[in-house]
DNA sequence: CTGAATCCGGATCGATACTG
DNA sequence: CAGTATCGATCCGGATTCAG
């Protein structure tokens, strides 16, 4: 994790993004968010191989920053929905950067450097 | 905005880019050396806190990964420089998407959600 | 279905000391 | 100046199990 105190004054708006996106299974999270509100068993269906374990703690980091409410059905079967708040949607420019970023990679990747 | 979905086949491009920008000081180097080509005590100094076996370490994955050049002079004292590559450049929308998305969240961390 | 609890191995990180 | 070597701490995350 990044201290967001990190040598950058007053206080790296970039670090603290760093800080907020830290962590293996984060943007995936949020990429399937920016597609609109999902159940907890979507969320583990649609990214591949993440453990309950690790799903139910992102969520909550997330929960806690006020990046993602949660919405609870008290029904049988239970029911719970995770939507991003105006705050989690604004990282969307990130995760859009992420993904041209990672086009470029890819094609580098077939058609190494000169 | 984005379909993250449609971007994510047949490999997810978001997955690509979290990997490379993975890593406790990762964006923090890219941050420093997309102002311009830096030598390794700048690096160290810039971002507080860095010890020289993770800054070593950093720069190495990046360079093997083709997002750095390094340029050695062997005089005395010697001298070595990092520059970002093409490749490499080609993450400033990321990281200055991160740095407006950081900006947000100190403004919401100051003035709380309504 | 939605998680919380437990155990555990390996990756990651920090501090320090040392070298060319 | 620009790193490498070594050690130890921690923390992340995977597998599994079980409960409401």
């Amino acid at each position: 994790m990044i201290d967001p105190n990190a040598a950058c004054e007053p206080e790296c708006p970039v670090a603290e993004a760093a800080s907020v996106l830290d962590g293996k299974w984060t943007t995936l999270i949020f990429r399937e968010l920016l597609g609109g509100t999902k159940r907890y068993s979507q969320l583990q269906r649609a990214i591949g191989g993440i453990s309950p374990r690790m799903l139910a703690m992102r969520l909550g980091d997330l929960e806690a920053r006020g990046m993602v409410d949660k919405t609870i059905y008290p029904t049988v079967p239970p029911k719970t929905e995770y939507t991003l708040t105006t705050l989690g949607r604004s990282v969307e420019p990130v995760i859009a950067a992420m993904a041209q970023f990672g086009v470029q990679l890819q094609q580098r990747a077939i058609n190494p450097a000169p």
